[in-house]
DNA sequence: GTCTATAGTCTGATAGAC
DNA sequence: GTCTATCAGACTATAGAC
């Protein structure tokens, strides 16, 4: 809120503050982990070792509380792009937003746009935040590809369209998911493969 | 079944049959539309044109019904690979059994291993004879990996393992219905652009 | 029609900030 | 000591499997 002014926060401020956070980050885990139609408020709570009803003094909705945790992955990843060298190279900076994005996931996040579920979808689609902060994103994103087509890094008969959908589900990909409980892999091993395998391809 | 012996079927056990038949059509429609928890039994029954019990004569519980209709998809596509001529490099193999499984996918088809539900994913793990099909039409794909590795069609550096999920998530990705909600480029198009940024990736 | 699951609401009791 | 946020959990309403 504005509310970053003169005045100190009380204890309590501070502290609904935190179980905000903490209400964000389990809610996160349990997203990436049952999925949206799966996880119910009381497993939330639970998690956050909290009374149901007090979920709801801050946030008004189960979509509510999902679209603020989505919100928040879409925020870090613009700021992560947006911490990259300035001067590397489009393809590069692509290749590092994927790779920043599965080991996000790797440590429990949640995969954007989880197409795991309609009703989350269209929640999500209706929370202008949300919709403006993906816009942005897919912009900045749209650029680079453009940009790496210019260069001649990406093929250039690839339509800008497919190459923008086509990132997203990598990044959404559930290989990492299945290779993770395969166990055979470690994670930065599943990293560089599903980059490799994006930018590369298969064949030789 | 067994029963495709001597006696003639009567009336009433064709019928039967036939609407069997109908009612794995229509949830396959269900499932590829709206996934496995947002279709209801409801919804099947008002689709085939049959009444809600009726559906119970035939399959005990919502997730045998999408078995039936998963197992179904899995042997085809195992017919689909017998169908290919046998003197094919294994890594055409591959290119033509995910263009297939793609192309199955716009006209209708449920995408393999539907990520998108965990009670479902669980409920066919749990079906015999979808895994046992599974694990075959696995090997019979591990094989053709295998071999497009060793003719160098195929970066040896990719482990099996990876490579399969690899397939079966590519198979399965949401880019398809992504692409064609946005209505921008035909089915042709969005096939072939999935197909070569699989095989041969982004890069140039 | 029955039964279960769960989103979301409400209340009286209580701990602990002030 | 007062006051208020939170707690446990009963409760309603709805959806959907069977």
């Amino acid at each position: 809120m504005g509310a970053v002014c003169a005045r100190r926060r009380s204890f309590r401020e501070l502290q609904f503050e935190a179980r905000e956070g903490a209400i964000l980050d389990a809610t996160n885990r349990l997203l990436a982990d049952k999925g949206y139609e799966l996880m119910s408020m009381e497993d939330i709570a639970a998690e956050v070792g909290i009374a149901k009803g007090s979920l709801y003094k801050h946030f008004a909705s189960k979509e509510t509380l999902a679209g603020a945790v989505m919100l928040r992955l879409l925020r870090r990843s613009r700021e992560a792009l947006d911490a990259l060298p300035a001067d590397l190279p489009a393809f590069a900076q692509l290749r590092a937003l994927l790779e920043w994005t599965l080991r996000e996931r790797m440590t429990g996040g949640v995969p954007h746009l989880p197409s795991t579920s309609q009703p989350l979808r269209d929640a999500l689609l209706r929370n202008v935040d949300y919709v403006d902060t993906l816009v942005e994103l897919s912009e900045r994103i749209g650029g680079l590809i453009r940009s790496a087509q210019e260069t001649g890094a990406i093929d250039a008969s690839y339509r800008e369209e497919f190459l923008l959908y086509h990132f997203y589900a990598r990044s959404c990909d559930p290989t990492l998911e299945y290779l993770r409980a395969g166990g055979a892999m470690n994670d930065d091993e599943i990293v560089s493969h599903m980059v490799s395998a994006t930018f590369e391809g298969l064949a030789r």
